[in-house]
DNA sequence: TAGAAACGGTACGGTTGCGTTTCGGTATTA
DNA sequence: TAATACCGAAACGCAACCGTACCGTTTCTA
């Protein structure tokens, strides 16, 4: 009847205690099985027993890390860390925002982990906190690019200086995440639409001049 | 052993053969139960049991008509009859938009069956017989009233006569239903965004003029 | 009135999965 | 060497759930 045995790792304050100390592979298996099984089947069909026999691992390894499976998927989504631009390229907005959406496609399309996304999305309403820890680290700091980019397009005159960055942010990443998902399932939505079609289509409209 | 109980009404061809009649009331409690439980929990969440308490109805009124869980959610899906205008109004593309999205958030955010739209989609890869059952019923009839809107509109000059009109819906769609989903989970993205805000937006456009 | 088929309710066997416990073993510190 | 904390494997109790079977009852046709 401990009280938290979870993720506090036991060498907490800098002095190492007695007794074998975790194995840090045990981890880094546990945490990319997890996020295989959330991408595959989903938060409500993942199961600890399968984690673990991917792993390697005896499920004992897993509980003696986390107390529920609620907190290992809480956890395996905190750990996730896309490759983002640290500095933007050179080229105008336009080419800018299509190479980001491009990476996006490339990166769903074919990592393992490409149907996490809507998974997650899905379950938002049931497990805010899952939800949260995925926002905080895939979401937020993709849509803090995306502002970066927009705003230097603004400063350089290319966009309108009345621009909704929220809004303009949510319209490119929307559009990318909804068609892949319909497509995932077979369905061919906007056949002649990639990455650079909706990019464009965003930054020019479709008014009539 | 019989090949296939489900679906197959007993009065198969005219002449009603002797015995009680299915209750109709228990038909239609059964889909409302079906699809309210969709939206709240997914369809891995779903279990027949919960539908038979929710509906009012024995477990065996379920398997009588349907023989399989799958099978129950595919025609629970397919039995969804939004109300879609069969005539569009007179106004502008953009009012006549924004009356259909409108009209699409007002249905997300107070219907029972608001949440169903990314339960599905996110089970789309794994059960694409369900999901095919609701893009047809659901998606694909809005996705025409759509492209009926912006056929229009280019006929009627308001838009550019070489829109692509795939993808144009494709951006209407997306926004809204992205937008909706993350707000439910409490998170508030684009928070001066709404059905006007993204039409106007995908209609102009965001390069300075 | 007899038979057929529906009804709600209940129980059952089988499976899955969570979280716990026990076991024999291994790595590390004191 | 003794104590400690980790390891994988296996089993456990408990609960949920699927799909089936049976109950007595009700509603229909012949």
């Amino acid at each position: 009847m401990l009280e938290s045995q979870q993720e506090t790792a036991p060498e907490a304050g800098g002095g190492r205690g007695p007794g074998r100390p975790r194995d840090e592979r045990a981890d880094q298996a546990i945490m990319t099985a997890t996020l295989d099984l959330l991408s595959e089947v989903g938060p409500t069909g993942l199961s600890v027993e399968e984690v673990a026999t991917r792993a390697g691992v005896g499920k004992t390894t897993i509980y003696r890390r986390f107390a529920t499976k609620d907190d290992l998927m809480v956890a395996a989504l905190a750990t996730l860390n896309d490759a983002l631009p640290t500095t933007l390229p050179d080229g105008s907005t336009r080419e800018t925002l299509v190479g980001m959406v491009s990476g996006w496609w490339e990166h769903q399309t074919s990592s393992p982990t490409g149907q996490l996304f809507p998974r997650v999305l899905a379950h938002a309403k049931n497990n805010p906190r899952m939800f949260c820890s995925f926002y905080d680290q895939v979401i937020e700091p993709r849509r803090e690019v995306y502002r970066t980019i927009i705003r230097r397009g603004i400063a350089r005159g290319e966009l309108r200086e009345d621009t909704d960055i929220e809004l303009m942010t949510t319209l490119v990443i929307s559009s990318s995440v909804y068609t892949l998902q319909v497509r995932a399932s077979g369905r061919d939505v906007a056949p002649n639409a990639g990455p650079a079609e909706f990019v464009d289509a965003i930054l020019t409209g479709f008014l009539a001049r």
